[in-house]
DNA sequence: GTGATGCGCAACCAATGGTTGCATTTCTGG
DNA sequence: CCAGAAATGCAACCATTGGTTGCGCATCAC
């Protein structure tokens, strides 16, 4: 019964600087490498990098413009990508319920 | 107005042999680094890395016992990193909400 | 006691997140 | 129209990390 999550999604949003960059790119509706590595402490290289693995797991797509490439998020695949988070936090939070139960059946049981 | 999430326990559990080791210790209520290598695809050095990871992050703790050493999830420290990912979720769920407002009211103001 | 079991440590390898440097394309101002 | 600035891409390189194998040490079990 494991979770089975898309782990190439997850380890998209994995990486601290690639949450930053979709922070950004959700607060300013998009934005190109040099608008994101001036709001982000990593330069344009890197942040050409991580474009590169959001946009292979669909997380977000480009718009050439002349000599800029225009970065947007994908709102559906990013909803997805929520959607698994609260999965695997849910299926968590059930497990942690269940030794509670647990504990306390076992507290009651000694108490008797 | 960044979420400023604890990046340590994030990418605790960002990476995908830890989840399921976190997995198989809820479902077991716990496991050794023998035990955990046998119900996963890596070794058990691998295993005892990512313990030292966990360990480091307080997600588990453990219990020496003789010649084994026995690790157990910390539920409160599980539940704070729970908290954290659906944190992010609602964080990127109202930011998609508010661009699916905005897109809505120029769709509304282009048709009159 | 001797062998099997569980563990830690060290060396090593591949992938990845980061950098710098340089070549290329596209604007833009005289 | 041309020269320089701006935005990008590409390549080489470095450090960290997730993975392996190999080995030595402690502990249990016969």
């Amino acid at each position: 019964m494991s979770v089975t999550v898309d782990d190439e999604l997850w380890s998209a949003v994995g990486d601290p600087t690639r949450r930053r960059m979709l922070d950004v790119l959700l607060a300013d509706g998009g934005g190109t490498p040099t608008s994101l590595s001036g709001q982000l402490p990593v330069t344009r290289q890197a942040v050409t990098k991580h474009l590169g693995v959001l946009h292979r797991v669909g997380l977000v797509h480009v718009t050439p413009a002349g000599r800029e490439r225009r970065y947007e998020v994908d709102e559906a695949q990013l909803a997805r990508a929520v959607a698994q988070l609260s999965a695997v936090g849910a299926m968590w939070d059930a497990r942690l319920q269940r030794i509670k139960r647990i504990a306390e059946a076992i507290q009651r049981e000694r108490e008797e």
